[in-house]
DNA sequence: CTGTCATTTCAGTAATTTCTGAAATAACAG
DNA sequence: CTGTTATTTCAGAAATTACTGAAATGACAG
């Protein structure tokens, strides 16, 4: 590996995490350095920065293209092929999410799905039917909650981090105006 | 493997789904079983319905131990360990976003932090600082965020869930009041 | 066409992870 | 103590996943 020691750290850093996510080794490494390089990097360079195969760079590549997480890029009068990552984390945090749910939890919803529409055959079942649904209607509410946020314009999506649980404060506070507005009417009326 | 069907769907589902995450196929099994299970199951029982070695067992509980996704419970006269997982669906999201979050942000917030502390000794460094920092910065946001919401009861968190991008409506309406009010002020003092 | 350069594919190998059986440890009852 | 039952540990086997080099494919220039 042939890089300047504070990229190392970063890339070496990703390589290690990627295992703890579905996505092995290299695949880790090589987002990371892309996403430090200040320019387009080709097969080749990646190859030179982190020691291993050209085959393994063009898989990986591949891999991380599935993903959405790498752009392909050319240079005028050049034919090799060059990547990038998109500029913008939000953008990312955005990609990262919406495969991650492509992957991960679209499956498991639909798995449920097809089991809850199914007919016990004994009280075993009965209850396991009882949990998964559960379990579903956890997940259909989180992915409620993500297909509406995801449309959120970057600084709305700010601002409703930085808010954070406050939010509730301003909902109670909204009840009470809502409620006193209520019960002054049935004063009236009454 | 001895289970009612629709049971081992649901098991070996989660067998699978286990190696897209960082777990393995036994673990996400055990989970799965007990997760559906109305009784708390020993090891051995374990053994009998998914065909796996008691040793196998033995560290597959240990992991989910680890992961806090799993509760020993013990039944009167009998000296044997029994296992089933938190009822409450809330809590397991609970559970398993501080465990992930421990396990995958927590590590890479800490060596972007000690990245950045660093005196870049190029322009590439330089560069590659700027991007870790704008990293640093959303990673920070989102766990700010996240820290902040999981206070929440169960009850609030899925309001705001429910709400979901409602909010910033809400928040567009609140600044008009303050905005007008605001103005009002002005145009008295004017 | 032919030659050159870039990329991909893939069979075989290497590395890692998972799983097992056997032995060790532990916890208890008599 | 001794025997019984429950659990854990761990070295090696099995399975899976990652990686490589060599060959194939593709894309283009002349």
């Amino acid at each position: 590996m042939n890089l300047p020691p504070l990229v190392q750290s970063f890339v070496l850093h990703f390589g290690e995490m990627g295992s703890r996510w579905g996505i092995n080794r290299t695949v880790g490494q090589i987002y990371a350095l892309l996403y430090v390089s200040p320019d387009p990097l080709n097969a080749d360079q990646i190859v030179d920065a982190l020691g291993i195969s050209r085959s393994n760079v063009s898989m990986s590549l591949r891999e991380l293209q599935a993903w959405n997480l790498v752009l392909l890029k050319h240079l005028p009068d050049d034919r090799r092929d060059f990547f990038t990552t998109p500029d913008d984390v939000w953008q990312i945090l955005r990609t990262l999410a919406e495969e991650r749910k492509k992957r991960e939890v679209d499956p498991t919803l639909s798995v449920l799905r097809e089991i809850l529409m199914q007919q016990p055959a004994s009280e075993a079942e009965r209850h396991a039917q009882e949990r998964m649904s559960e379990m579903h209607g956890l997940i259909e509410r989180l992915t409620t909650w993500y297909e509406d946020v995801k449309q959120l314009e970057t600084d709305r999506l700010a601002t409703l981090l930085t808010l954070g649980a406050k939010v509730t404060k301003l909902l109670e506070a909204k009840d009470k105006i809502v409620s006193l507005g209520r019960s002054k009417r049935t004063t009236e009326k009454g």
